[in-house]
Order: structure tokens, then sequence, then C-alpha cells
DNA sequence: GTTTAGCGTGAAC
DNA sequence: ATCCGACACATTCGG
DNA sequence: CCGAATGTGTCGGATGTTCACGCTAAAC
């Protein structure tokens, strides 16, 4: 077999799953005040200490390997158990889910607080835990704070705050406003770690976590949280937490109501934890799951529009309005026309909850999301002037009509439900949609959609129900920017600064910042940011860029002169300064934005904007690439000036575009895969296993045709493996080296 | 003392 | 938003 | 038929850009 050619059972067909579940919605953050009952103080006698608390989740956090989940679950379950009261329950919950109210803490103000921490061992506590965190010695600030409490030691007494007293510190954070706001904040933080983690060091590390509420880093957040609350016996029901949460994200109301006898039904005015839609990667990805689904082909593709998630709550007779955010915040003060429109006589319901995405709007045209981004976030007064842009909404989905939930009811029925009784208005509109039952059509509707600048098609089984808060295989996005076709085009971008990663990536670079090729005025090249990037990439890529990097990054500070980047697009960066050896990553991103923080393209714009990437992501590492072969700034303008949404702008307000650019980087399919999805059914799954992921870079390394593939580390050649074997390529004796 | 620019935070994607 | 790793569980393969 | 290999789902935790808002610090 020679070198360069592919075995031809190797034909590997990109066609399947690709299932990412998301990152869980942040049902709980944020979330404005509604507290009407004043919480009645927990049993002086018995409260929990925050530092036994800590103790358990500390505890949890170690377990690992095989079975670990249940361990875990188990563990969180001896913490439920040494809970006393329904109260502190609800204490308990909230702080392991980090469900607080807006406290203005960040990163920056939880370093400062070290200092506010009375610390008695340490000089400087803040300036150290910055250094900590700068050379990687500590993963996270919590970390860091643990260390710093730790070094005080235990001697003599020493405060231990019990939950209440936490949460009451928490609220009172919250609430801190005006001038000194943060320095009073800076204060209240650092005593609330004394309370929390004098006496056990990891409270401090908790309560930093907390309140940065991001996650306790334990292994176990909500859904895992939940199963534990499932077996605890103190609080009835704890089986139907999660379902209640769906549908009501109070924590307190939530055990109140599990008391008593509940069901999760949709309520009106009490936010309902929106479904989500799993990724597909192509048309015949799409397919193959709707025919595996087996029963089924009743589907429909709606167009995926680039606005906001909305759930809007209205009550005809009490002329109410209410609107829910993704994250179920209510943001109701920010889209005051539609409120409007929304308790018209012209309806004929008396209550309703739909499900929908609102945009910026032109009339008919449909505006990029950075335009409706734009738009005030709080309630304007009576003296509105000019708003930054119209707004639609495309509904999509009916949750609740006339007192009665009709969740549980196939989509079909829901959406015959609501367009009898909603009439339709400039704002209030359908989300445009077909039937489809073939991959034609499919393929039809999804050039259609993206002409009508969205990002692409939802596609709905029309016989499921409203699944609240999963990411359900019934609804599939399949996103312009997944496919892979020339339809969506990869930029190659040479890394020009590193930064050091958090948490689990702390001992390597976990972002990069890219930059593309542009001829200076002085005939040099000249580079200019466009990105940076920290996903798409795998462990052993990451060990890789840290070892190949680390050599080249200077230590002055000084953004190096081969760049042109902005100063807010220049903060934070380690720079590179042996820059002719700085690695090219192959990315790819959903759109081309404005951007203030980068400068690609500046001068290549009016009003001297510059272009930025949305969800930009690493497709690939560009070994054989340097930097004098990396994209043009001017190719990335005219990718800029492609897209739909753009082209729509200048139609309505020039003649006409651009003259078309040469030609971009295009990503290669291996000759003979394209459209054979049948031909050998060789393919695809995740290769996340070790021995898969040797297979994938033998591959890799051997035949550089598969290399430009789109290969995320998930997404490979698994039958390409079986395959190899059966045909003698790879034996038991020696698996990977026959080739 | 008043105005403006900068920075941190949260939240939308 | 995207993506990856680890683990869990289901299904198929091969002796 | 059973253990190993493979296929797929779930969950947690990394990471991105941009914007408005409100406080702080600098500039006037
Ligand atoms: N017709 C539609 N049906 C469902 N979701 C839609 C639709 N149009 C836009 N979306 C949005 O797409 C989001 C899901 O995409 P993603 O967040 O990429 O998983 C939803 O949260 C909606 O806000």
């Amino acid at each position: 077999m020679s070198r360069g050619s592919v075995p031809a059972a190797l034909c590997l067909v990109v066609m399947l799953v690709g299932s990412r579940l998301c990152q869980q919605l942040r049902a709980f953050a944020g979330r404005p005040p509604c507290r009407l009952t004043p919480r009645p103080r927990a049993l002086a006698t018995r409260a929990m200490k925050f530092s036994k608390f800590a103790q358990f989740l500390e505890e949890a956090s170690q377990i690992s390997g095989p079975g670990s989940r249940h361990r875990r679950i188990q563990r969180i379950l001896t913490l439920f158990e040494a809970v006393r009261s329904t109260e502190e329950m609800k204490l308990v919950l909230k702080l392991m889910l980090c469900d607080l109210d807006k406290i203005n803490v960040g990163h920056a103000l939880l370093l400062a607080a070290a200092d506010e921490m009375g610390l008695k061992s340490t000089k400087k506590p803040a300036e150290k835990l910055a250094q900590w965190l700068s050379r990687g010695d500590v993963p996270d600030v919590g970390e860091g704070w643990q260390r710093l409490l730790k070094k005080e030691g235990t001697a003599g007494t020493v405060e231990d705050w019990n939950l209440q007293q936490v949460w009451e510190a928490l609220e009172k954070i919250s609430e801190i406003q005006s001038e000194g706001a943060v320095q009073k904040r800076t204060q209240l933080v650092g005593k609330l770690a004394t309370g929390c983690g004098r006496k056990e060091p990891a409270g401090g590390k908790f309560i930093c976590r907390i309140m940065y509420g991001k996650g306790l880093g334990i292994g176990a957040n909500k859904k895992t949280v939940a199963k534990a609350f499932a077996k605890q016996r103190l609080v009835p029901n704890g089986e139907r937490l999660l379902e209640m949460l769906e549908v009501n994200p109070d924590i307190d109301r939530v055990l109140e109501s599990l008391e008593g006898d509940c069901q999760a039904l949709a309520q009106l005015w009490s936010p309902i934890t929106p479904a989500c839609a799993q990724p597909s990667r192509s048309v015949e990805e799409v397919m193959q799951k709707i025919h595996t689904k087996g029963k089924s082909m009743n589907w429909r593709a709606e167009w995926k529009y680039d606005g906001e998630r909305l759930q809007i709550h209205a009550d005809k007779k009490s002329k109410q309005v209410r609107l829910f955010s993704r994250n179920l915040n209510n943001v109701t003060g920010r889209f005051p026309q539609v409120l409007d429109a929304m308790i018209t006589d012209k309806h004929n319901f008396e209550n309703i909850i739909l499900d929908a995405e609102v945009v910026a709007v032109d009339g008919d045209r449909i505006l990029p999301f950075q335009i409706l981004s734009r738009r005030p976030r709080q309630a304007q007064g009576r003296t509105k002037q000019q708003d930054v842009a119209d707004v639609a909404f495309f509904v999509f989905d009916c949750l609740f009509v006339d007192g009665e939930s009709i969740l549980h009811q196939p989509l079909k029925e829901r959406r015959s439900r609501v367009w009898k009784v909603l009439s339709k208005s400039d704002q209030i509109r359908i989300a445009e949609g077909q039937a489809f039952t073939d991959a034609k059509e499919l393929q039809v509707a999804l050039g259609k959609s993206i002409r009508a600048s969205t990002e692409g098609l939802i596609l709905k089984n029309l016989d499921s129900p409203y699944e609240p808060g999963v990411r359900t295989a019934e609804w599939l996005k399949l996103k312009k920017d997944y496919l892979d076709s020339s339809l969506s085009d990869s930029i190659d971008a040479v890394a020009v600064g590193v930064r050091r990663g958090n948490g689990q990536r702390s001992s390597v670079y976990g972002s990069f910042l890219l930059a593309v090729r542009s001829k200076g005025s002085s005939g040099h090249c000249k580079f200019q940011t466009i990105c940076a990037v920290g996903t798409g990439l795998t462990n052993q890529v990451l060990n890789d860029l840290y070892e190949l990097c680390q050599p080249l990054v200077s230590d002055s500070g000084v953004v190096p002169d081969f760049l042109d980047a902005t100063s807010a697009g220049s903060k934070g960066w380690m720079w590179i300064k042996d820059f002719w050896k700085a690695p090219v990553m192959e990315i790819t991103a959903a759109d081309l934005t404005e951007s203030s923080v980068h400068s690609c393209g500046l001068g290549h714009l009016e009003n001297s904007t510059a272009i930025g990437l949305r969800f930009p992501r690493v497709l690939r590492l560009r070994p054989d690439k340097g930097p004098e072969q990396a994209t043009t700034t001017e190719q990335v303008v005219s990718m800029y000036n492609d897209q739909p949404q753009i082209k729509s702008v200048r139609r309505s307000t020039k003649g006409s575009g651009k003259p078309k650019a040469e030609p971009m980087t295009k990503r290669f399919r291996f000759e003979g895969c394209e459209g054979e999805a049948d031909a050998g059914g060789y393919c695809v799954g995740r290769a996340h296993r070790p021995s898969e992921r040797t297979f994938v870079m033998e591959v890799l390394a051997r035949w550089p045709e598969f290399r430009p593939f789109h290969v995320h580390s998930r997404r490979v050649f698994r039958h390409g493996l079986t395959l190899l074997q059966r045909g003698g390529l790879l034996t038991k004796e020696n698996p990977w080296g026959a080739f």
C-alpha cells in the first residue's frame, strides 16, 4: 500500500452523530428578586456549619473512576441526610446550585477580597494570589483562597458561620449599590470568606466558587444533585425535584410544593425551562437520525431565527404580559412594543404561554443578532427616543392556553391550537417552516432559510410533546456553520498570544489570540487580530501547544510590532515574540461580526469598523503552514461582505455588493465520499477511547488526505478501525503497526 | 466640581 | 454559544 | 451464550464575542 493513497476500505463519510449536550441552562442565575415571604431563621441549635457543608463537598469532589457517579451521589446523599429542616435544605440546594441573586462579584473582586480577610500569614495576599494564578500554581481563585486560609491555621477561636449566616451575607452583598459599592462589596466578601473558610479552608474555596456562579467544580451539578435529592427522606417527593424545577425555577417554592401534592404542569407567570435542539452536522445525518428514530416521519423544518429566546405569558382579562428569557430571567421591560400586541381583542384566548424568538427587523427584513443586542436592557421611560431597531416575535410553540397546560400534547396539536387563537401582527409573527419527508426537500429548505438570513433550520417531530429543559432528539438543529461544505469557510490564523487556562486547564494555555495576515503600509507583513479561541482543542493538542509556545513567549508584556491590535484586544495576553515559529490553526465560526476588540479589516471597511468571529473554534492545527500562509485580511473582509445580512443591507442602501474575492481556503473532502453515505456505510462515531485516538492519530499522520476533514476528536472513524482490522491491516499482535 | 473614559460584571448568543 | 472528557448504559461482535 | 468491543447518551466543565449598565478613576 503506498503511503500517499488511501485504501478504499477507508472511505469515510461524515454522517453521524455529534450529539453534544451543551452546558446546562443556568436556570437560576440572576433571577430578579421575587421573594415575598420572609425567611424564617433556621434552628439555631443544630444549624449546619459551612465548614461541615464544605467537608461533604470536598469529599464528593475527590471521587473518581468507574462507578464514580453513583458514589458521588451517595456522598451527596449523606450531606442531605445531615440536614435537619426544610429551610436548611433550601439553603443547601441554593448554595450547591449557585442559585443566588445577582451579586456583582466576579474574578477581579474575588482577587481583591483576599486583602480583606485579615490574613496574618501572608503579606499582600491579593498580589500573591494573582501570582499563583498567572503561574498556574493554583487552578482557580477558590483554590487560592483555600491555600491562603490554610496557611492561617485554626489556632485559637475561629469563626465558623452556619448556612443561614452565609446566605444572609450573600443577600447583603447583592443589595450593595451606588457610590463605594465596590469597596463595600470587597470587604463583605472578604468577611464572608473568613466566616466560611477559617475553620475549614475548603470552605473558602467553595464559597468563592458559589459567588463566582460557575459551579462548584465537584463533578456534581444540577442533575447529579437532583439524583441525590431524589433519595433523601427529609423532604417528600424528592424524585420530582427536577421536573418541578423545570416548571418553576424558584427552589424555595418548589421545596414547599413538594410537601404537598405536586404536579409538573405549565403555570401562567411561572417560566418553563425551554426545550433545546440537538446539533446535527449534515442533511444526511438528520435523515438518518429521523429514520433510526423509526416511527414518525412527520417532521417539520423551521427557520432558526437569530435573536433571543423568549417565553411570553399573557392574560387577556388582567391585561398582563410577562416575558422570560432563555435562562428564565424576567425581561418584560425590554420589549414594550410587544406587550400591547399581546393583549389585543383580536386574540381569541383568555391566557396563553408562547415560545418564540425575538428578532430585530426592518419591515420584512431580518436584522443580525448584533443589532438586537444593542437595544436597552432596562425598561425605558415614557420619553422613549428612537429605538435601535424594531423587533418582531416569531412564535413557534405554545405551552399553555386558557388555563390548561398542553406540554404533553404533540407539537401538531399545540400548533393548531395556537394558530386558532393567536392573531398575527407586525410584532407577532409565525415562524416560517414546512413539512419535509426526504433529503432533497430538506436541502432546499435549508438553502431558503440561509438566504433569508437565518442561522439554518430547527427540525421538529410533529408528534412529540414539549419536553421542558431537555435537549431532545425530537428537535434537531441544522446550522449553516456546522456543514462540511463550501457553505462555511474556514480560516487559517496565527496564534500571536496565549493565556493560561483555568481550573482543569491551569497547567496549559487555555486560549489563544489569533490573527490574520495583512499587508502593512511599508510592504511588510502586519497581522491583525480576529478572535481568541479555546474550544475545539483536545488535551493532547493543548499539551503540544503548551510545549510549542512556551519557548516562544516573550516576558515583556509589550505588543509585538508585527501585530496590529486594539487596546481592548491586547489586554491579558502573553505575547509570542518568535513570530515565524508561531503555530497556525484552522478555525471556523458561525458569523463574522463587527468588532471593537479585534483589528481584522481595519482600513478595509466603512466607519473604521473591524471584524471578529462569533463562536470561533479550532478545527485542527496546521503544522504544515507558517504565518506567511495564513488567511489574509482581504479574504476575511470579503467573507464578511458575503454574508446574507450584509448583502441585504447593501442591496437596500447601495447598488450592489463588492466584487467577488479570490477563493477561500476550502476544506478538503476525500474523493468518493461526498454524498455516498450508503456506498460503504463506513463511518462514523466518536473516537474517545484511547486505542481509537491512537488509531486516528496514525491515520492522520499517514494519509494527509484525511487531515482536511472536519476532524473533531469525537466524530471520527470508528468503522474505519473495524475495516482495517478485518482487512488484515491491523492485527491483534500489532494493532497499530501494520500500516 | 463636572464631564468623560475605563473597567468590571452579567447576560444574550 | 461550541466542544471535549469521563462515565454510564445499550447493542453487537466473535469465540 | 458471555465477555469484549463498539455505539450512543448524559453530565460537567473548559472556552468564545458583544453589548448595556453602573461604578471608579482620569481628564478637563
Ligand atoms: N423556529 C425555532 N424553533 C426553536 N428554536 C428556535 C427557532 N428559531 C430560533 N430558535 C432559537 O434557537 C435556539 C436553539 O439553538 P442553540 O442555542 O444553538 O441550541 C433556541 O433557544 C431558540 O432561541
